[in-house]
DNA sequence: ATGGCTGAGCTACTCAGA
């Protein structure tokens, strides 16, 4: 099974794209963040064409996270965390592998910057609300794939210089620790486990020819309870969206499980 | 090496992203 996560930076500009890389690479599950859009305007039919049922937590012009999923997705919630700000971050379902249950978690976690803001607290926040929800979660469910936008640098190798970005949301101990402490709970992030020194990254700036330079950031995770390492076919992130004429600034991280 | 792109909502310009 092939699962992908991919924030589209608007699912609505970026439907070409996103179905022409459906066409390439026909994964049976997306994980779409930055949506950007209502449930109501969410291009279902268009995955409904392509064979694909929807299920959507949007929200007008900000944020917003999907399915997109060749099979049923059960038991689809969209309240797993309690967002103080109300904002549509976070679908969670459920879908057997090999019957086991497989708990799949799809977030779009709040960018933070700039650090000295309400924002930056609301990142901390939601970051806490959330471990502390994955905590309780494995004890309901030891099978849990999480994945999405974190907007969390792990480490020095996942950025292309990693002193510009030491007092960034994006970088900061406090939210690198946040990160650690989620992975120690059980998980691992499954892109460093399979390469241990590559220097790859899923988001690349749309300015000063960020794309060109290679100067990108490795923020789009697959997070993966570790027991089910052992499933895993292959984690890879595929570059090639990225260097589309109207691309999003991400570009989609790819799994194979069985 | 910051915000010089990009998108939404709207239809002039702000907000947001990372």
């Amino acid at each position: 099974m092939k699962i992908v996560s991919w924030n589209v930076n608007s699912v609505r500009a970026r439907i070409e794209n996103i179905l022409e890389y459906i066409n390439d690479s026909n994964p049976d599950i997306l994980f779409l963040q930055e949506i950007k859009t209502q449930n109501e305007n969410f291009p279902s039919e268009s995955f409904a064409k392509s064979g694909y049922n929807s299920y959507v937590f949007g929200q007008k012009s900000y944020n917003g996270v999907a399915f997109v999923s060749k099979s049923k997705i059960e038991n689809i919630k969209r309240d797993f965390i309690k967002d103080k700000l109300k904002q549509s971050r976070i679908i969670t379902g459920e879908i057997l592998i090999n019957k086991k249950k497989i708990k799949l978690i799809n977030i779009y976690v709040p960018n933070g910057n700039p650090v000295d803001t309400e924002k930056y607290e609301y990142k901390k926040d939601w970051l806490t609300s959330f471990i502390k929800k994955i905590k309780k979660e494995l004890t309901i469910n030891s099978n849990i794939i999480i994945s999405g936008d974190f907007n969390i640098i792990p480490e020095e190798i996942d950025v292309y210089d990693s002193k510009r970005y030491e007092d960034d949301a994006l970088y900061r101990l406090e939210i690198r620790k946040k990160f650690r402490e989620l992975i120690n709970y059980g998980f691992s992030d499954l892109f460093r486990h399979f390469n241990k020194s590559k220097h790859e990254y899923t988001f690349w700036d749309y300015f000063a020819g960020s794309w060109k330079k290679n100067y990108g950031m490795r923020i789009d995770h697959f997070l993966a309870s570790n027991n089910l390492i052992g499933n895993v076919k292959s984690i890879t992130i595929n570059k090639k969206p990225r260097s589309k004429t109207k691309p999003s600034d991400h570009t989609p991280i790819e799994l194979e499980i069985s």
